[in-house]
DNA sequence: TTGTAGGCGTTATCAA
DNA sequence: TTGATAACGCCTACAA
């Protein structure tokens, strides 16, 4: 790392004018100023056009801190999440934030590194900062959700989950259909002719996970497929996860011509160890992911998966909070569940016929 | 999209206790309630005792609105990027917060979709919202700059640039080494024996791109290889324009034996291309990328790239941020130009050793 | 059409 | 050690 100081100068305190100084200078009130500028319209177009004139010369800036402070309203929303640099959470960022800039708000960010505590003390913080609405998703470690509750209990700052969500009322969630997700995946390899489908199934303390197993389960009975325990691996959402179980699957007599995998990774570690054992895919096995991961549609053989429209969550989230505040303006608050439906992204890695 | 209205119900509107409430309460002035709040040295520990009692129960929270507009300072940084829901970006974005988050600080995001226009209007509404700092990448759009030279001249609203700069004396930069990135990506593949490197330009009006090429220009140089013309390509930074550039490239009579791209994805273009027509990597030629996107480890030969390490790009630029708020209390403005070194992960796709 | 004045919640200065 | 009050910059009844 190079670091070089180029120029160390004093510089004089510029502080940005006020609409005090403005109507000292037109000698008018400030309440003519303000009215002005915010295009009242019992105020005379003259006085406007000399006042919005001489705001511009003076280079005032409206100090919105004021403006928040008599209103109430920041335009600020917070957004936890366990960290930003992830496809997923940025994309829902992206969505929060497209959906509400045109509204006027801004988005502030916070990371919980998946650590509770510093959940707490971002909850905090947005509340002392009177963001006008938080959105969160809950981190890894949080289990106990008083600290939550309590915000409800206490402000009308409105909390909006968005995919991994907390049950408690008055809270609204905006979340993907895992269960069809599942569906819809394993219904596509059967459609594809494909007879021995497995599951990776990820962790199943997390209920995203046991919904989309549920799903693949019920896909399966639909067509009159048997549901085979033994066909259900419980593995981790890594690569190595997924290399793991296809050697631990290729031990056996018989082997599956599908995998439907709750993890993209887990799924490319599958494609990984089935291409070094010489087994063709999609011809032998098919393969199919969930999260459409970007690296997905990059791979030699582009794969398969569920996409779960992150962009869209955020832009649904962000929806849901204008209404809740308008319905808030009537002194109502309707709790709101959305639950979006998975896209399947067919590509090379499960397509035989 | 399914969507279900739960629960409607009307509530009282909680308002928060003030400092004012607790005065009331324990029949002290706001001042003693204020100065026990903020453990002021001249306050009896039994009244800071009891206030803190008293403003715990009451659910007491700080308004940092109201102390923001006494102390001219909102705790807050505005950050302006094209888009949020890239590695680069949102990468940068996280090292940033990580910084800052431990001085109190909070991160506001913009993006601004490569418009100009819409990043001046993100420009003014931050220094509306009364933002302490101001980091920014400027879009692809961007030529003038006066509307940033303008804030300047009439704020002392901090502005950093991180990666995509503009020259503006008195703005502070954080950006990495592109000319070395390029010399040591370019050296690697000398050190492995390569003989004719090729080189996919990326756009070159733009200066990172035209560093990357002086870079391979003087590590070719300097190892007594003839810079040959024919061998730069001017590629888009797509996978087409990677695959393209080979399907000129290999209508030659003499093809190269290894390509450094400016780009992850024109490189992955390339390898596509490769393989489609048999050609092996790295043994018949090599591939090297630049920015080391995730999905270049996840490839089924997984491919050289150059790091642009943005988590350390976000915290440098924090740091400047911090230090620059410290000199500013002294009245001085110091500019500062931090250029990051590049960091070269070698994988297959350029080992022939 | 414009002006006066109070208040949003805090902190800081000056007194007591 | 504590209290009264002004100030931060804006908006908005209420008056004129």
């Amino acid at each position: 790392m190079k670091y070089i100081i180029i120029l160390k100068k004093v510089f004089m305190n510029k502080k940005s004018a006020t609409i005090y100084d403005i109507s000292k200078k037109l000698n008018v009130s400030v309440a003519t100023v303000s009215r002005a500028l915010n295009d009242h319209p019992r105020i005379s177009e003259a006085t406007k056009e000399l006042v919005r004139k001489t705001a511009k010369e003076m280079n005032y800036k409206q100090n919105n801190l004021a403006k928040a402070l008599k209103s109430g309203e920041t335009k600020n929303v917070g957004i936890i999440v366990p960290y930003i640099n992830t496809n997923f959470f940025s994309s829902v960022i992206r969505g929060i934030e497209e959906e509400l800039s045109p509204f006027g708000y801004h988005v502030i960010i916070c990371q919980s590194h998946e650590d509770v505590t510093i959940e707490k003390k971002h909850l905090n913080t947005l509340l002392n900062a009177q963001v006008d609405g938080i959105f969160m998703s809950v981190s890894r470690t949080t289990v106990e959700t008083e600290h939550i509750q309590n915000i409800l209990d206490t402000s009308n700052t409105p909390i909006i989950f968005f995919d991994r969500k907390k049950d408690i009322p008055g809270i609204s969630t905006v979340t993907i259909d895992d269960y069809r997700g599942g569906y819809i995946a394993t219904e596509h390899l059967i459609s594809e002719g494909y007879k021995n489908i497995c599951h990776f199934s990820g962790d199943l303390n997390l209920e995203i996970y046991r919904n989309r197993l549920n799903g693949y389960k019920q896909a399966l009975i639909d067509h009159h497929f048997s549901v085979k325990e033994e066909n259900i691996i419980s593995t981790g959402s890594s690569i190595d996860a997924g290399i793991d179980a296809i050697k631990k699957l290729w031990e056996r007599k018989s082997v599956p011509d599908a995998i439907f995998s709750s993890s993209d990774f887990a799924a490319l570690g599958a494609c990984q160890e089935l291409k070094k054992r010489k087994i063709k895919i999609p011809q032998e096995v098919a393969v199919i992911g969930f999260s459409n991961e970007p690296f997905t549609q990059f791979m030699e053989l582009p794969m398969s998966s569920v996409d779960q429209t992150p962009v869209t969550m955020g832009k649904m989230a962000g929806q849901v909070f204008i209404e809740s505040v308008k319905e808030n303006s009537f002194g109502v608050s309707i709790e709101k569940k959305v639950v979006l439906a998975p896209q399947l992204h067919i590509r090379k890695s499960s397509k035989r016929k």
